[in-house]
DNA sequence: CGTCTCCTTGACGTTCATCAAGTATTGTGG
DNA sequence: CCACAATACTTGATGAACGTCAAGGAGACG
């Protein structure tokens, strides 16, 4: 079951390890929460199927994204510093996950070095993401922002082995523009365009790329040149 | 001598084995890399004196900075999952570090539950600020980025001992600028106001503020409020 | 003491947010 | 299963915050 997410340096013994010590979860339903802020920290969680978005709300309880996540991701290490979370994790479709308990996973973690390897890779790539997240904001257009985040999203679900120039993607506009640091209607404009050029589409939580290297020239043209 | 990084939650038996295997660095004069994009991922590093900065260079070679560290951090632990370094640390000041080699530090955190734990909580944390840095880049505005950015700066050194109203701080505008996502040209005006109005002052690299509360609460404000 | 980099100050322009109003889609209860 | 309400998306007109460009002044380093 473990196939997809901690398990790439470890053993067929220590996935088995891995295994028994996994809670595993009915699925949430669309809006049911992995987390919220607030809440003490009990256990990481690997996604199965589905999507979540992690994110935090802002003094203007605006909702501030920080990342979605596909199955093979885990979500909750922000919160092994404090023991508390202080970021929410919603369900945007029907999902489910295997919780892995905090205190039990260290304990395994300290006699599989692999394991406790492979938690610290998923933590230091978590931190390059949010890096990457960040550069994003900083240096793109709005354009560039929506190529690279489809194309992001593609890239993670080919990844992983899933269709990625057509797939169904449960995520509003509006989130996507949360995330981007941009507005609704910029992101409408923009996706608008994007059809009209040909390159992708998204409508109905449909998504189709049409051109990707349209898209990446798009995301990566340097700054103003588009 | 490690009093300052990992060691919360280590008993003395523990620092002693910590100490054992530091690599006490010569002193970094301003300028010098304390690692660079696509080296060899070998040791973290613990900072003793001094101040670094992370960043990493955009498709048009500008750099794109994405954390400042004082004594008491540790640097390096984006580069974990790859074994390679993506982005670049460089000494603002004459700095000195300690280097944590990966492998020793490993097998010792295999034996040392609560060394593992602490590297756990380090990383998490750095997951969190860099959180933070995006919510702030993403919401607000160029007055509150910088009131935030001297606030912790100043909140850093205070939690660490250090005097924290009126401080030498090494640090370019253009590279506030840089790491706030704003100009050089944004800073300089702002910083000007701020003067004027006797928040603050910034001048030949010393940082003296004269009104917590007014920062704060230029730092806070509901987005437009100010 | 001179050069180079950094900082300052002003005028102007651009990207994207805001506001507003209308259309589509989704969800719900009868 | 349909009708209606609520939410999401679209499209246009306007505006503001900050970037860009330019030129002058101060500080730092050799």
């Amino acid at each position: 079951m473990q196939s997809i997410c901690f398990t790439s340096g470890l053993y067929q013994t220590e996935i088995e390890r891995l295994d028994q010590l996994v809670d595993r979860k009915p699925s949430l339903l669309k809006g049911e929460f992995l987390y919220q802020s607030g809440e003490p920290f009990t256990a990481l969680f690997a996604i199965r199927a589905g999507m979540v978005k992690v994110f935090s709300v802002n003094d203007l309880s605006q909702e501030v994204i920080h990342g979605f996540y596909v199955p093979g991701d885990i979500v909750g290490m922000e919160a092994m510093a404090c023991q508390r979370h202080e970021f929410c994790a919603v369900a945007l479709d029907t999902t489910s996950v295997c919780a892995l308990p905090y205190p039990q996973l260290t304990r395994l973690a300290m006699e599989v070095p692999n394991l406790n390897a492979q938690i610290f890779s998923l933590m230091s790539q978590e931190i390059v993401t949010g890096r990457l997240h960040s550069t994003i904001l900083a240096q793109k257009t709005a354009e560039q922002r929506l190529a690279d985040f489809v194309l992001m999203m593609s890239g993670r679900l080919r990844a992983r082995g899933y269709e990625y120039t057509q797939f169904r993607l449960n995520i509003l506009h509006r989130d996507v523009a949360c995330y981007l640091n941009l507005t609704p209607e910029t992101v409408s404009r923009i996706f608008g365009k994007f059809q009209k050029l040909q390159l992708m589409s998204w409508k109905k939580k449909e998504v189709l790329i049409q051109d990707f290297d349209a898209l990446q020239q798009i995301a990566q043209s340097s700054d103003q040149g588009n």
